[in-house]
DNA sequence: TAGATTGTTAATCGATTAACAATC
DNA sequence: TAGATTGTTAATCGATTAACAATC
């Protein structure tokens, strides 16, 4: 069962958001901020983030604010990253290599400790210090290491595939770079990153500001 | 002045993926679907299917439902890829190069044709048959050839001053992969692909899924 | 204390879902 | 015609904003 309240995914998906500029404040050395100057820098309203802060306590102070270094501390928890996420990446190809030789991840709490592929003449290179492997040795892979996230980063065709291998092997969440929906067990999260989706939206919206402007 | 009634985003974000769901059975050879069943395979209500194509006209028939084709064509119509848009990549970076050797783009009707960096050693350079130019020279660039389609894949501090030399160069959109938010013009329409925000919101599910199971 | 700003409740707004008459 | 399914209006739900008492 539910332990507590449930947060809503508008609020969650504005968390990492908060943190960014918090991470901002803190960098300038900023001690404190008040929900109406963190709603200007954000262009958001005011009693959005005091809402936003308060599904999780109170985080604040009357008359004061909030500390820039307590907020910054809480959402880094609520988000999960002071525990740090072991990623595999599945797919060797330009989009898993280039997650792999992103270091914005780790910087962000979150280790890729393995990429998996199926073409035999890559497997034991490294990208970026990280071995290929064999995706037919995934399951003995994962019975000797803790794997929080798979990346899937394969062609159309392979994605639900692979989803259910990774599935079945236990994986609990799939960050998916494939078009595409996967089809997983309950009990699994996904998070897609939609590239085409996106890039679809931001020609829709050009085209009608571009209408718009006559 | 706005011509028509303006379509809430919810609803534009949902386009791609009807237009995914339309070419699958577009490839089966599927000539009619209804809300119910389109509303069936993507976990949506069929109330949410007709309203969408409603915002748009009615594009179906009573008793019959949608046919595929039609209705995959006017959604591509809609999302303006019939006419296609070109595409410039600021960053010669992992990310620049993997979305330069990624065929997705193209198939879709996105063409990348070119990209910039600073690096003087790549300049002239080729990836994926594109040339890599100089920055410098993006301004003389512009004035021959028209391009819909600015995409940021430079580091954290460079993202807020390349947005500024492209949109000081006409550029209207901006497909930004750049941890960070970016300050432009009003006229500007920007789609963002936070990638570490993305990864956050999965590892807060992924935790909020395990404390469930308990 | 007086001023500022939170935490929280109430009001509004927008998006989703339900219902059903229109019609193929 | 009868059955099916849309187009569309009305009801519900959830998210955002406004307001203000609590309190630092």
């Amino acid at each position: 069962m539910s332990s507590e309240k449930k947060i809503s995914q508008s609020v969650i998906r504005r968390l990492p958001r908060y943190y960014r500029y918090l991470k901002d404040l803190l960098d300038k050395d900023t001690e404190r901020v008040s929900s109406r100057e963190l709603s200007e820098m954000m262009h958001i309203t005011a009693s959005q983030v005091r809402q936003d802060f308060n599904c999780f306590g109170g985080f604040g102070q009357q008359g004061y604010g909030y500390s820039v270094k307590a907020l910054y501390d809480e959402i880094e928890e609520i988000l999960g990253v002071t525990d740090r996420f072991k990623l595999i990446i599945i797919g060797a190809g330009n989009i898993g290599t280039a997650l792999s030789k992103h270091d914005n991840l780790k910087k962000s709490g979150f280790d890729i400790i393995a990429i998996f592929d199926h073409k035999e003449s890559i497997f034991g290179k490294k990208i970026n210090g990280i071995e290929i492997r064999d995706i037919n040795k995934l399951e003995e892979y994962l019975t000797e290491n803790k794997v929080d996230i798979a990346v899937l980063a394969v062609p159309y065709n392979q994605a639900n595939e692979l989803a259910k291998i990774v599935t079945e092997l236990g994986i609990k969440a799939i960050w998916n770079f494939s078009p595409g929906d996967l089809h997983v067990p309950q009990d699994v999260v996904i998070e897609n990153v939609h590239l085409v989706d996106s890039l679809m939206v931001l020609g829709y919206n050009l085209n009608e500001n571009k209408k718009n402007v006559d």
